[in-house]
DNA sequence: TTGTACGCGTTATCAC
DNA sequence: GTGATAACGCGTACAA
């Protein structure tokens, strides 16, 4: 009890009796085991965070920012990640709330039924992230990918493309971009609005792949939007080399404003999402439930910008 | 205790009680405490491991490799980020330890003799990774980095280059990869080894502003070695914006074989490593000697290779 | 200021 | 096949 004393509130102990608990600590090596802390206090100081894939640098602002606003709190971080499949999310989820972290952070909407009740059950704090709707399971920081895919719509629109595509994967929130651009789209009077659908993840190669077969089905189109900055440079580099000149006859949108769009040549237009922000934002929420302070606005659309660069 | 048998080793009841504890675990919504049974099984399930940083390419394969081969086999993995900063890492790995993981794996060879030191005196299996030693700390799954600068400047010699130059970041290994390069270029008798050390992370931006800088001052050179294949790709756009043709008048080089270096344009040579075997390996010796079995290798050199493509 | 008793939820062990 | 007991390491509550 002296050494829990000494360790957890030095204040509490004669400076003599500290002095000899540290020496003790050092000369046995000895660590304060969490599990028992956490056992205890019934708090781990850990949040878990969910994410689809760690591969690709969607989530990684994320996640940097996430791990370092939590850090400052005294708290860790732990990352499972659930591949873009329910079930497998399901049981991540259920072996998660095993740990009972003092919160979770999900990116994305939780999909399946089995997992939203476990995480209501579990009365664990849990922040859904990367996405918006009005009835999250307990609080939420996010956007909207249907007014995404409808601004990009527009933007190309008022630029005048009446030819428009868009090039995109295909999980539930590319699905939701791609419903929203195609209505746009066509209720502005767009010729035509290609779809094209890559089955694989969203790289470099897909781009190019997605630009090249886009370019035999529909040559006329003059405006696409690729739904990740990766498939934009690779759509930007099959353009120039197949000598379609962007932005003049070919203009080009990405999504998420990665740091290399803005070097590349000629230079991205796209669309910013502020993964820096959500993820302060999911640690505030977050620590402030932990710790039992009233959370003032739970739900949060951070919303998202276009930045109009030279592919454009 | 039944409850316990029932979950953990249905065998041992009654197909009659193994019911009736299945209803009211549903019933109560019954969640098993991982930090109980951790606590008293004095194994947490669960892996901890640490990078430099989750922002950008190099190590994601690790991370994606290291957690899927850990989620096989029942463990949960815990990420951090250290940074590149020694007081940070050793601060972490103390924290990490205060969890009683079952297994440490580190990106990097652990460098503060503090850290050693806690790493040694807790007795959990470490293995070090994306590095080699002869005296790891305990295991070690990696590759040699001034083996990798040494063959680069080797191949660029043997391509008939004479003046060459590295694009590269700061950090340890970085370091020994340049000077590596440095070293074997000067004993091939290059005229030339520039070098120009970019401080900021390793960007598409970085490349383009590096190779801008190497050009105005060392005009001369024909082969590049860029020490990230986002730094190549910023050469090689700076260069095409500069009307320098690659390869003809330009040889670069870069390093990690991401997915896009095939996808450009000209296609990346550059140096493969193999973040998928090394995850699976650290994986498995860490396993091995969570479960008391024993590790016959345990310092794995993987090695390298070029992959040469159109950019040489 | 320091020390004692107890309980957090789980499982190894042994008795029934 | 099932149940009783104890112990993992910590911190709260209370006694000395």
């Amino acid at each position: 009890m002296t050494v829990s004393r000494a360790l957890n509130a030095p204040g509490k102990v004669t400076p003599e009796t500290l002095a000899r608990v540290r020496t003790a600590v050092d000369a046995l090596g000895y660590v304060p085991n969490a599990m028992a802390s956490g056992l205890r206090m019934a708090r781990a100081r850990m949040v878990a965070a969910l994410l689809p894939t760690l591969v690709g640098p969607v989530f990684q602002e994320l996640v940097e920012s996430l791990a370092e606003s939590l850090k400052r709190s005294g708290y860790q971080l732990m990352i499972g990640q659930a591949g873009y499949d329910a079930a497998q999310e399901e049981e991540l989820i259920k072996t998660i709330i095993q740990r009972r972290p003092d919160g979770i952070v999900l990116v994305g909407l939780v999909s399946s039924p089995g997992a939203r009740n476990a995480l209501l059950a579990s009365r664990i704090p849990v922040v859904e992230t990367w996405d918006f709707t009005d009835h999250p399971i307990d609080m939420l920081v996010g956007f909207s990918h249907g007014a995404i895919g409808a601004s990009v719509a527009q933007f190309l629109h008022d630029r005048g493309h009446r030819h428009v595509a868009i090039i995109t994967a295909n999980d539930a929130r590319a699905q939701a971009r791609t419903a929203a651009f195609m209505e746009r789209s066509k209720a502005l009077g767009a010729q035509s609005a290609q779809c094209f659908l890559t089955t694989a993840p969203s790289t470099v190669g897909a781009g190019r792949k997605g630009l090249a077969t886009l370019l035999q089905t529909a040559p006329e189109i003059t405006g696409v939007f690729c739904s990740s900055d990766s498939l934009a440079l690779g759509a930007l580099i099959e353009a120039q080399h197949q000598g379609r000149r962007v932005p003049q006859q070919l203009a080009i949108v990405g999504l998420g404003d990665q740091s290399f769009a803005q070097d590349a040549q000629p230079a991205l237009t796209t669309v910013r999402l502020d993964g820096t922000r959500i993820g302060a934002l999911a640690a505030e929420l977050m620590i402030a439930r932990a710790e039992g302070r009233p959370v003032a606005e739970p739900v949060v659309d951070v919303g998202f910008h276009m930045v109009v660069r030279d592919s454009t």
